[in-house]
DNA sequence: TCTGTGGTATGCGTGATTGTCATGGACTTG
DNA sequence: CAAGTCCATGACAATCACGCATACCACAGA
């Protein structure tokens, strides 16, 4: 009943487990098999005298002492990566930002910013990374991202319920699109109906589980007609440019629509409105962090 | 080579070494064997791909890698005892404050502090405890102190070369005194001159080695009687009250005399003057800590 | 209802870690 | 030179932590 007795590697498997959100895959990132991450989080929550995981259908969720404890591994990890680079003679890792994006910031958004940053602040180097809105908000709470983009749809609840919230900034907010080739007869006008969507097949994105249904026009009242399923936007949009079916896109990549696709508003039902979030964990923003929040505004704002 | 391979139990152990000075004596404070102790240290050795510990006849000395490494190992470990406290809920360990004292200013300087504090900021608890002047030193190093009173003699060095340099601050500066028996002759006086202190039996500390013979008046051209050795003031006090010889004692502890001593200056040598430093890591005082440094200082100049 | 598919826990055997004990080497001091 | 300090290391034992295989649980879908 003494962290005291917690063991490094059983910090970091912690870590990587709030992160992954499953021992499973925190498993797999570590080149561990699964049975040793459970019996290291068994021994972490022994050594705490207290449970840290809350164990669900889906993975596992953390309790608050396992916040407790996140935090503590987390600055307790950073310490010794410190100390590492200083024992290698590496100066301080003090300007790099490690930023995560949701897959549709990477299109546009996310190369303008990074160039424009590179420009003005070369000394900055920034690694970004992609991942879903669980997934960017975790990393965020074990630490391993410094800030991250992610979107948010009506009615725009925080991405997580813990404590302490994360601080978060509307760069931008905007309507949903369609995507339609150019061959498709909708594509003749400026706009398009919502009335007009019955009917059509769809390129929708890998529904995995719980998330909405995501490329398919929201709101519709019929069973959508899925053509194909796709992770990829570059894949989704040559789908639609080569007339396999329509998708939905985000405002923010709709300046990066290949040739062959027409990105059009929809006209008649509830506006679908998207928000794109920076954010972070509270707390006061390190200098270049906050250099690169500003470039990112600003490539929002420029688009 | 990478320092992510160490573990807790090495940086504990690695922290402790780094505070006594030996293996040997940090293997008897962690309950281990010398050897579990080498072999720890070996081990953290091999992580951190660098040597840490310079050995030395007399024991170890940290490295410049080794302070790099004792940074860490002293903020890992403060931050995972912070987890287990707030693991068991109790408040965040902010109002502690750790002091350390060399052994003259046990007797009225230390108490007359704390008396004060305890009235004027009951909220503050202040834990103590005394160590020779380099043992204070790593013990601040190594982050398990906050504050020290340390002793300082001409030509007033700095007390260790390390880097970063400790911040000190003068307390005050007084003259060394001599104690005498009231029977003794020399007491009759106000003052006593230095050549009346030839052939006279003295009350000495354990010369632990390398330190300057303490308890003897210094810059005597004779070889020293040493009549008795002890460690503890109220010892050597009520030895030199029984007329078993004399001793020096700092202008600190002549409050504390026991009746049977007389307390007088020396005439005619140099100046024998020793001043009294609060040392602390530099860096920003946190508020409890500042608030004890006050008291002391008050204290003093009280005297 | 049965079966497949996510996920986590656990019994068992094996090899690596991490201690102790005992010993040895380098050095200082009386 | 003998005795004391200190640290390092070979031999051994106990423990730990891993992988493997399997059990378990909840849910989804035919």
């Amino acid at each position: 009943m003494d962290l005291q007795e917690a063991s490094l590697v059983g910090l970091r498997v912690f870590r990587e487990v709030a992160e992954r959100g499953t021992l499973t895959s925190a498993a797999a990132a570590l080149g561990y098999t699964q049975s040793a991450v459970s019996r290291q989080i068994a021994a972490l929550e022994r050594a705490a005298g207290a449970q840290l995981l809350e164990r669900r259908r889906e993975g596992v969720r953390l309790t608050s002492a396992g916040h407790v404890v996140l935090r503590s591994a987390a600055a307790v990890l950073d310490q010794i990566d410190a100390a590492t680079r200083e024992l290698a003679g590496l100066p301080a890792e003090g300007g790099t930002v490690r930023l995560g994006w949701f897959a549709s910031a990477g299109a546009v958004l996310l190369p303008r910013a990074v160039a424009a940053l590179r420009r003005s602040h070369p000394a900055i180097t920034v690694t970004t990374r992609e991942g879903t809105t669980p997934a960017l908000v975790r990393a965020l709470r074990a630490g391993s991202l410094d800030l991250a983009l992610i979107s948010s749809a009506p009615p725009f609840r925080p991405p997580d319920a813990e404590s302490p919230p994360l601080a978060l900034q509307v760069l931008a907010e905007r309507s949903l699109l369609l995507a339609v080739p150019v061959s498709h007869p909708l594509a003749s006008g400026d706009s398009v109906d919502i009335a007009q969507l019955h009917g059509q097949s769809w390129i929708a994105a890998q529904s995995t589980g719980a998330d909405q249904l995501m490329g398919v026009w929201p709101g519709l009242d019929e069973r959508p007609r899925i053509a194909h399923t796709a992770r990829d936007w570059l894949a989704k949009l040559q789908l639609v440019a080569a007339g396999c079916g329509l998708t939905t896109v985000s405002a923010s990549l709709a300046a990066a629509a290949p040739p062959g696709v027409r990105v059009l508003p929809v006209r008649g039902g509830p506006r679908e409105r998207r928000r794109v979030l920076l954010a972070r964990l509270p707390g006061p923003l390190p200098e270049p962090a906050a250099r690169v929040a500003e470039a990112l505004r600003a490539a929002v704002e420029s688009g």
